[in-house]
DNA sequence: TTGTTATAGGATGAAATTAGTCCGAATTTT
DNA sequence: AAAATTCGGACTAATTTCATCCTATAACAA
């Protein structure tokens, strides 16, 4: 498994859409400069959240993305497996002849731990949580005297 | 963070090894072999595993590798940390006051906690389980009917 | 010594994946 | 009709993965 750009730029994205007032449309254009992601890239990226069903996308001009669900109710890993695909990790290649995968081989056993430990930690996260926390950090910088 | 096919030969690779009996020598061409690994891959991967210190190499006629430690000493994360460097998932630069994108630190953090996940998989297992593991799939296997 | 067997280490290359761009088409508003 | 905006596919560039090959070095044996 990896996580990509595409992956993170897509959670950035909607972060930036969930702060916003629930319903409030965003352009990509704008969502791009604030968050300083190429544009055409996160277009395409935005594309898939669409497909995806986390985002409505509306055309023409004042058109733009919403977003669809509450914060509170998007986790991480569906956006990111919306944008990469499913998370897998594990690609047994064990050399005994009847290695099936589902956990046939004690290697792809593990790498399947591994990759459900990397799967329940998005799970569990919201879109919600992240914001939260973010503004704890820009609170505790602030007080550390930090330009924001 | 990935895990790549040299890791995986890489883990495959000491298994083989951890297999025989303590101390006994075995060259790359005959690992390479019975594990269905490029050779030329494997040799480049025991070097890692070589300066790591997980195995010591002989050269010359009668050469080859040696497993240093004992197999339940030995993590799979220190394998594939010796092969492919360290696991990091999290390429925001956290530690920097000034994140780059407005939401980005509360993502680093996660990033950090999902790598974290896989770490402890990988480091709560070693060698020893995993051949051990191994076993008693394929007995399971036999009393099922499988060909071995 | 010379020849044979093995690993060491660097250079190179092919294939796959990631990251991003571009452009014409479709859609909506003005 | 014109302008604004997303859609979707084709394209390109950069990076990483997955090796291979070659020369050097080391150890052993005759």
């Amino acid at each position: 498994m990896q996580i990509t750009r595409a992956g993170e730029y897509g959670v950035l994205g909607l972060m930036n859409l969930a702060r916003r007032s629930p319903g409030q449309m965003a352009m990509i254009d704008e969502v791009s400069r604030t968050e300083r992601i190429p544009k055409s890239f996160l277009a395409k990226i935005f594309q898939h959240l669409a497909k995806a069903g986390l985002v409505r996308s509306i055309r023409g001009a004042g058109g733009g993305f919403v977003l669809v669900k509450d914060p509170a109710r998007v986790s991480i890993l569906e956006i990111i497996e919306a944008i990469e695909g499913k998370i897998v990790f594990q690609r047994c290649k064990q050399l005994k002849p009847d290695c099936e995968h589902a956990g046939g081989c004690a290697l792809c056993g593990l790498f399947e731990q591994a990759q459900n430990g990397v799967k329940d930690v998005l799970l569990r996260t919201t879109l919600g949580d992240l914001i939260r926390r973010q503004e704890t950090v820009q609170l505790t910088r602030s007080r550390k005297g930090h330009v924001n």
